[in-house]
DNA sequence: CATGAATGAGTCTTCATTCAT
DNA sequence: TATGAATGAAGACTCATTCAT
């Protein structure tokens, strides 16, 4: 009948508009009316507004556990596969602005969330294993012996993070952005002394 | 009476609200309550509820532009400025939370912000006099020659920005936390070769 | 369970009360409270406030218009005609005052009706099957041949229009007062010279 | 300093607003901003908005007794005089338009005035002499010798007034109007059989 | 599975009114 | 006389949610 079953599509549209309006200014009547049901079907799939919130959420988190996790395990330098994730996490978030959106939103820790979403399972299932390929490249000598794994996550990530929110502002990113985002990363952007 | 005078109080307890719940999930009801004020009171003051986040967001903004211009405009290297910087940037945003949680959400591209902020000329602002410094990295010979301008300041403020989310999270950051971050910026994580 | 649909009820509520106290001075709180209702029934049927008053109008209007056009097209002499709808004017009015008030309000000229009503496209169908009764009373001879048709409605209808004001004010019509209006309008006050 | 005095100045924004809104939908904000003074000194020239409302209707009442008594004190036949009347009566009103509006929709049956005004002593003293006038003209022999005086004076000022709301609703009247009223009103318009 | 109709509680906002100055 | 600042009460309207069908 539709493309998605009833229950996509009104799993998409919350998406879109908690991505969008933020949570207290998504109404269910707006879902279910861009969804094209009535509110009772919407309540028959989803206990109420927080279910469905956090439906939306986790399962854009769980897209990004899964990105990383399929980055991290290809072949390769460390220095490669950090290339490789940066590449497809830009580009993944890029083909869908609204489900990054919702995550990066939802994980900020602006919002003493009212639908409590556990956070931190989220970080420790997508850093650690981050943190893990950090210290493998410390053991390998590829990374200076003094870099706290975490930190350096964090710094990758961060910076990963913010070229990609100046995309989704609508700033142009250049063809080759992830060689030159591991570049700086791994290089610095002083001069070799 | 109070400390601060009836407008401050409220624009205050705004930005707390705004802050912590969001904008659509923040209740005039509450903020007045919390301020200690009547609702015709708030409405002396704001136009509206809108009128009032805007004025929040931009005080934070104002806050953000002026630290920038002020850690850069010290004397020194552009290495120790940009140090300067973000100790100024991640230690005043420890010391006001609640402004910079708003600053951030309000910046997000996730919101088609109900009540729209001008977030490209906060980003002129402060990007701008960023910009020119890391150029003025480049034409002294203490970044490299091939470095983007933007692309660098992008990738500093975003590896800062996610270093204090991380410490808005509760992760403790260590005491030379700016050493470190400009350290990795500078010189890379990699081994020098 | 009660006569009435909860639409109707709502409207016959509505209609009363802003004919009683007029558009500004009806709330809806008192609407539904005495229409046995609560506020999201009232907005489930009626988009708002303002909806709510015209459809209430525009129903006692066109009443009013179905009045005109039943009477008018009886059979008989043009004055029998005009005696049949003076006297239903009145007696339908007097037994349906709240419908009679708002109407007479609501194309009152006086309000730069905040809920815009179309009161030409009504007086247009009103008047002008009147005025065709008028034109045909000069050219089968029983009107004067100087009188000009809308001159001729607006005197019928507001000498009817007063008699029924002064009717809803308290003061007793006599029993024949169709066939004094009729006969004033017809002969004149003065004296057959 | 200002063309009128302050209490003026009021009164004549209150009667303009209230004319055109109706008392529910005026508010005294707008009041006193269109007359350019701030609410507490509109609550010290009057007692609250309803005492307000009641002194601009009863400045417009008292403006239309006069206007009756001035009309019908003149010589002449009874005929003439109302003739002056009618005149005087639609051109004072059309060059008056607020204070004929806000004296009609005051004068309304439909409204249980909130504000309530005394109408009955208004139409004592407007319609007594009018029906002195009638009954003059009863028994001078112009007049049917079964008229009845009330019932005269009303299809009269109905039939005035229609003419006078059609006028406010923006159609012409033909500069002779006053005439042509009065000569149906006279004469009627059916032939002289 | 789906819905038309309903609701209690809450939303933002404005009302008429009043102090202290 | 006049006002800046304040308020209790009410305004219209929408919220997330439910139930009988």
């Amino acid at each position: 009948m539709s493309q998605l079953d009833v229950r996509s599509r009104i799993l998409a549209e919350a998406t879109h508009l908690f991505a969008h309006r933020g949570y207290g200014s998504t109404s269910v009547r707006e879902v279910v009316s861009r969804a094209g049901v009535t509110k009772p079907t919407l309540y028959y799939y989803f206990e109420n507004k927080e279910a469905l919130y956090i439906e939306a959420v986790k399962t854009q988190l769980g897209l990004m556990t899964e990105l990383v996790n399929r980055a991290l395990s290809t072949d390769g330098s460390v220095r490669s596969r950090l290339r490789i994730f940066v590449e497809e996490y830009v580009n993944v978030a890029l083909s869908n602005k609204d489900g990054v959106r919702l995550a990066i939103t939802a994980t900020h820790p602006s919002i003493e969330q009212r639908p409590e979403i556990d956070i931190m399972s989220f970080h420790l299932e997508t850093l650690a294993p981050m943190e893990g390929l950090m210290a493998e490249g410390v053991a390998s000598g590829e990374f200076r012996k003094d870099l706290h794994p975490r930190f350096a996550v964090v710094a990758l990530v961060g910076a990963a993070t913010m070229h990609l929110k100046s995309a989704l502002h609508g700033i142009e990113l250049p063809p080759d952005f992830a060689d030159q985002i591991v570049g700086v990363y791994f290089d610095g952007v002083g001069v070799q002394s």
